[in-house]
DNA sequence: AATACGGGGGC
DNA sequence: GCCCCAGTATT
């Protein structure tokens, strides 16, 4: 790094400016009770990616079913992806599973950012933010917030989308970070981001660290942070069945234990490449796995997307007659009663099929 | 360095 | 409906 990115900066006043601030709109969220570091990480790997309202009642749910790392190291696949169900990138809770593992056989939580960095499912961020917020280590924690405060705070017009852009940030911070309170610093930043140094129309006349801020003294604060990367969508046609047999029993099927949403649960999904019409082909594509087919009705159509794809789906529910359980094609295909289909991790997609099947 | 991996909120 | 948001692991 050969630009000087915190000249101006008067350091200590932006530490204070900030971390006064931090304390006076701080809110009481159920992972600051205290400094369990294991409280810490759970909510810091569900905060990854995800805002904070949405985090709160899965934090408390996941904290009652896993209160320490013992418990969360035992868990078993199922009772794990229900926790989690609905919050997305579920790697997040098998790599916290390890973790959890990993901690019980070290025999306690570790104490350094070295040891803390080499967690499962813990980067440069999660690092960053649990050596500063339980155990006061002045290390950075630069998650998206940070990269918008900073950038506009000392006009960085690195392009956040690169790799190695994190690097001069993860330096800025580390030349600014309070010392006497890097917990507060780094959440102060965050906190800053999310709620007035915010992507669009930032609150600049509210911001407590103003006068530090190269950005708003140029009036260039929407030029920032750069960010260059797009990311193309591709969309996928399905045709959606959900297939209930005479005893009240559904058919679903168990995903393959890696790629996209593995191990969760589904209702049959076949892509629809669209040569004849979407009833015929599912009937096609049941007529191995289902016979006896009593009636067919569309539910309708659901969008459902990811960050990287978009599912287009036309659902069906198809009644089947009683006594053909046992006939079932796929190894990954399994009925199950309705009472335990709620029990069942399911794919976010169906649920909004089967939230609309149920009116 | 590029890609895979979810879901929610703002307007 | 469309756009924006963005940590970690893997390749």
């Amino acid at each position: 790094m050969l630009e000087n990115y915190t000249e101006h900066l008067n350091i200590k006043a932006f530490q204070d400016d900030l971390i006064n601030w931090y304390y006076k709109v701080k809110r009481d969220l159920p992972w600051r009770i205290n400094r369990d570091p294991y409280r810490i990480l759970v909510s810091e790997i569900m905060l990854q990616q995800t805002q904070v309202v949405t985090v709160i009642p899965y934090y408390e749910r996941f904290m009652k079913l896993f209160p320490t790392t013992r418990e969360l190291a035992e868990a078993d696949d199922q009772t794990l992806l229900k926790a989690w169900e609905g919050l997305g990138y579920y790697s997040r809770a098998r790599n916290l599973r390890e973790s959890a593992r990993m901690i019980e056989e070290m025999g306690g939580f570790p104490t350094t950012h070295e040891e803390i960095l080499k967690l499962k499912g813990v980067g440069p961020y999660t690092a960053g933010a649990v050596s500063s917020i339980a155990f006061g280590i002045p290390a950075p924690a630069v998650d998206g917030n940070v990269f918008r405060v900073m950038s506009r705070v000392c006009c960085i017009f690195e392009d956040i989308a690169k790799a190695k852009t994190r690097k001069i940030f993860e330096a800025v911070v580390s030349e600014v970070i309070s010392h006497e309170d890097p917990s507060a610093f780094n959440q102060g930043l965050m906190e800053l981001g999310a709620t007035i140094c915010t992507p669009k129309s930032p609150k600049c006349l509210d911001c407590p660290v103003q006068k530090h801020c190269q950005a708003f003294k140029q009036g260039i604060d929407d030029l920032l942070p750069v960010k260059t990367k797009v990311n193309a969508q591709t969309k996928t046609k399905l045709v959606v069945a959900i297939v209930k047999n005479q005893q009240g029993e559904y058919l679903v099927n168990k995903r393959p234990e890696t790629g996209l949403l593995a191990n969760f649960y589904e209702f049959l999904s076949f892509e629809y490449t669209g040569q004849k019409e979407p009833r015929e082909f599912l009937l096609e594509k049941l007529s191995p796995i289902c016979k006896e087919i009593d009636c067919i009705e569309p539910i309708g159509t659901f969008t459902h997307v990811f960050s990287h794809r978009i599912w287009e789906m036309e659902s069906y529910c198809v009644n089947v007659q009683t006594g053909y359980s046992d006939e079932i094609a796929e190894d990954s295909n399994l009925w199950i009663n309705e009472q335990n289909l709620y029990e069942y991790p399911l794919v976010a997609a169906h649920q909004k099929i089967l939230k609309e099947y149920e009116k």
